[in-house]
RNA sequence: GCCCCCGUAGUCCAAUGGCAGAGACAGAGGACUUAAAAUCCUUCCAGUGUCGGUUCGAGUCCGACCGGGGGCACCA
């Protein structure tokens, strides 16, 4: 550093930035919820981080944006509420406890002690009083609560099923660790495994969690809506009964297209399914299929995930009846029903459905057309007709349309107590245990006498033991079953010696309810009081990566739908508005150690300061779009924060000197860019409010030079605009230019100075004069100038009375004040 | 296979259906300087992926296609 000041010399960042803030931790200019704050509330909400080492450029990037809606929302006047915790329990931890052979406790809470320091020197605007961690006994005791409030109400349950298992890690995994039909951690091929698990009853709520989507209409991203929709996968058809030759009950069926029924040809039941064990059992096919089974079972994720897979299965030599003609119909067992969706068996009929038509291909069996289309027969081109068309070979249906013979069809099933209409969703019951240490116990007893009892309210917490004695090591249990200390316990109920549930909670339940914390942090009588709900609840602005666009955000709805059922909360939806900000690339693709692109962000910092790191990731483009860090300049960055920062030093006139006798050009400029700037950031586009910025930055830098001058009042309004505006991104530099300008610190409170209108009106516009679309003159015109005057004054103006010639205009579109199209 | 989003200068990106360029990066030139850096000024660069339609007028709306990205995926 050099010790002789340079008269243009870019401001030093380094030394600004440790200049403010110890006096920004004095002054805690972001501190919410004082009793007497008469100012209306905001809830901005930054997706809390996992505590992974330090924090990246993905960080960097998302807590700018967030940090830019805080601040904004806070110079408007608003008691902001912007907290901040860690979402902390999880297997990263595990894994490095288990190579360090620690607790999982040491390597998080260093690293959470790690971020937080970051964040403070990276100026994010939380209220650092409200922060929790879910690792916290404080937290999770909560977590546990609402098990027990689930379990009470029958939404949290145990079922056997067959879940994810990875035979590297030893243990289940949830459907996000799997990708492509691998384990996400060890590339291992996932299989299935039968496993008795606790499950969360979302498929309760699916119709809400589907049919609430309204309210977020255009307030959360369209690719969030539906994407969640995709996931509720709700489809609407029909349940429809099968008499089974040589078997009491009848088997049902579910189809979206009862219109076909007449055309089913055969029925396929899931080989993994209850009904095709029994339907198999002691008949002459039983060793085939179960040799089949077997295959199945063994079968990969990646195998099933093949898109051209053949159909395989086994003919049960079972047969059901068509209701609607009483064909006999031959039951196949194949793997390409799910034996989850639905109710584990259909009707195929192959000549309108593709799959069914390949299924029939390959093994022979007939296909019979029903809906008469004009595409070509399935029978001949073994490609199923989906579409509309008129019913043939049906009965009753004959000649009808498809929706039509649906409708009538399902009516005349009902009339008979032979089906009825029935919906059906993709979505699936929540999988909520984990065969792991580092997570919530589920505070469950299992009694041999009393079953299932849940650990009474006054033994909450009930804590996670010291990892000191235990092997964290996976091996297909959770780890906690070994610690014998920790699980012999009694039944709170009976008092006999009894097993706590060694399972701990999917890390997805901890961040589902989390929202509702901050305001009621340190209260320990109750997850959250009603009364800090009413304040702070719902959440008016999430900012957060696209990647939780399902799971979590689809979790956090149901618990806050659970919890308004329960009476705690006052709403049904938690997030209000969701902004979805991009990833941070690297040459196109994410960044990552191995692919050696990674770009270190505390590099960054020291090479071009906080703020200039700030400003690049809110300058580089609307901020749902991902960033590409080669494509950024942060000396860029650096370069136009000095040019503002240098208009701090230029302005002469004294704080508060009465602007309005400033020049009026400039004014004009200051208040289109306060105006300009407010509506862009309202409306997420971050990059277009900076450029506004830069521009009132351009225009004040000439007046200065070539202008009004220096000691112009304009110049300081103008100046201080620039600074007040650059607080939301550049908080250091905008400081630092306020205490230049004579000013106490925090600018962060100072306040968005007030738009005049009377200003944001030009003297005097330019308007196009076109002649069938293509211009061909402009006049200047006074602003409120009316249609009529504006066509007039195109029809007067030399060029155009030489170029229309005498011609006479067949129309005129006057647009006051800034078009007029003459059409010949 | 089904669904969604996006294609604008060399690059990143602006543009309530009304002058394609706000802002920036990179490039070129100039002023200042012994020189360089820094600073200041000036400047080059596309007719909006393709084809068609609606309109007085289309980057913007509609349709098809091409290219890129994403989600779901044997969900009956």
């Amino acid at each position: 550093m050099t010790t002789q000041p340079q008269e243009h010399a870019a401001y030093d960042f380094a030394y600004v930035q440790e200049k403010w803030l110890p006096i920004w931790d004095k002054l805690e200019p972001f501190k919410s919820g004082r009793a007497d704050d008469p100012r209306p509330k905001k809830y901005v909400l930054d997706m809390f981080p996992y505590p992974s080492g330090d924090l990246h450029m993905g960080h960097a990037e998302a807590y700018a944006l967030g940090d830019v809606i805080a601040r904004y929302w806070i110079q408007k006047g608003f008691n902001v509420m912007h907290p901040i915790g860690w979402d902390a329990f999880g297997l990263p931890a595990e894994n490095a406890a288990i190579k360090r052979n620690a607790d999982p406790r040491e390597w998080t809470y260093e690293n959470i002690a790690v971020q937080k320091s970051s964040m403070r020197r990276y100026a994010c605007s939380f209220d650092w009083d409200r922060v929790f961690n879910t690792c916290d006994p404080e937290y999770y005791k909560w977590n546990q609560w609402l098990f027990i409030e689930l379990h009470k109400r029958g939404l949290a349950y145990r079922k056997d099923s067959a879940v994810n298992w990875c035979p590297g890690c030893q243990t289940v995994l949830a459907n996000e660790q799997v990708v492509a039909g691998l384990c996400e951690r060890c590339d291992s091929a996932v299989t299935k495994k039968k496993l008795n698990q606790w499950y969360f009853k979302i498929t309760d709520y699916a119709d809400r969690l589907l049919d609430d989507m309204e309210q977020l209409e255009g307030k959360w991203p369209e690719k969030v809506l539906q994407m969640q929709r995709n996931w509720i996968g709700r489809s609407q058809g029909a349940n429809v009964q099968f008499e089974i030759e040589g078997r009491d009950e009848p088997v049902t069926i579910y189809t979206t297209r009862p219109d076909t029924l007449y055309g089913a040809t055969f029925m396929v039941v899931a080989a993994d399914s209850a009904l095709a064990a029994e339907l198999a059992a002691g008949g002459p096919v039983e060793k085939e299929f179960n040799d089949y089974l077997e295959s199945v079972k063994a079968a990969s994720d990646i195998d099933r995930l093949a898109t051209d897979r053949p159909k395989t299965g086994v003919d049960l030599k079972r047969f059901a009846i068509n209701p609607v003609n009483g064909a006999k119909l031959p039951i196949w067992a194949s793997d390409y029903v799910l034996a989850d969706y639905g109710t584990g068996a259909i009707m195929a009929v192959p000549a309108h459905d593709q799959r069914d038509l390949d299924f029939a291909k390959a093994m022979k069996l007939p296909v019979q057309v029903v809906v008469q289309t004009d595409e070509e027969d399935p029978a001949v081109t073994f490609v199923a007709t989906t579409g509309d068309g008129v019913l043939v070979n049906s009965g009753s249906l004959n000649g009808l349309n498809k929706a039509d013979a649906i409708a009538k069809i399902t009516a005349e099933l009902e009339a008979k107590g032979l089906g009825k209409s029935a919906r059906n969703y993709r979505l699936r019951d929540w999988l909520v245990s984990r065969q792991r240490f580092w997570g919530t116990p589920i505070p469950i007893v299992h009694c041999d006498k009393c079953g299932e009892v849940p650990v009474p309210a006054d033994q909450l917490p009930l804590t996670l033991p010291s990892a000191k004695d235990i092997d964290l090591k996976p091996k297909g249990q959770s780890p906690l079953a070994a610690a014998t200390d920790w699980v012999n316990t009694t039944c709170p109920s009976c008092g006999a010696p009894a097993l706590r549930d060694s399972d701990t909670m999917d890390t997805f339940v901890d961040s589902s309810w989390y929202f509702l914390r901050y305001p009621s942090s340190t209260n320990d009588k109750e997850p959250f009081s009603r009364a800090d709900i009413d304040t702070w609840l719902p959440v008016d602005q999430y900012v957060g990566g696209v990647t939780h666009a399902i799971l979590h955000l689809l979790y956090s709805r149901f618990f806050t739908k659970v919890l308004n059922d329960m009476g705690m909360l006052g709403f049904n939806e938690p997030f209000t508005r969701l902004l979805n900000q991009g990833m941070v690339l690297m040459d196109g693709s994410a960044m990552s150690k191995s692919r050696g692109n990674l770009v270190r962000l505390s590099d960054e910092l020291e090479n071009h300061g906080v703020d200039a790191i700030r400003l690049s990731m809110v300058f580089a483009g609307p901020p749902e779009d991902d960033v590409d860090w080669a494509d950024v300049s942060p000396s860029g960055s650096v370069k136009f924060l000095s040019r503002a920062w240098r208009l701090s030093g230029d302005v002469t006139s004294a704080p508060g000197v009465d602007f309005s006798t400033g020049d009026l050009s400039l004014r004009k400029a200051t208040h289109k860019a306060l105006h300009d700037a407010a509506f862009a950031v309202e409306s997420f586009r971050f990059n277009v409010a900076i450029a506004r910025v830069m521009e009132l930055v351009n225009a004040t830098r000439k007046a200065v030079d070539s202008g009004c001058g220096a000691a112009d009042p304009a110049v300081r309004e103008a100046v201080e605009a620039i600074a007040i505006m650059l607080s939301l991104v550049a908080p250091f530099t905008a400081e630092e230019m306020w205490e230049r300008l004579g000013h106490k610190p925090a600018i962060a409170t100072a306040g968005w100075p007030e738009v005049d209108p009377a200003l944001l009106v030009a003297d005097e516009v330019e308007a196009v004069i076109q002649i069938n679309g293509k211009i061909k003159g402009r006049i200047n015109v006074s602003p409120s100038i009316s249609d009529a005057d504006l066509e007039a004054a195109a029809l007067a103006h030399a060029d155009i009375v030489k170029e229309l010639n005498g011609a006479a205009p067949k129309k005129v579109i006057a647009r006051a004040p800034k078009l007029v199209n003459i059409v010949l």
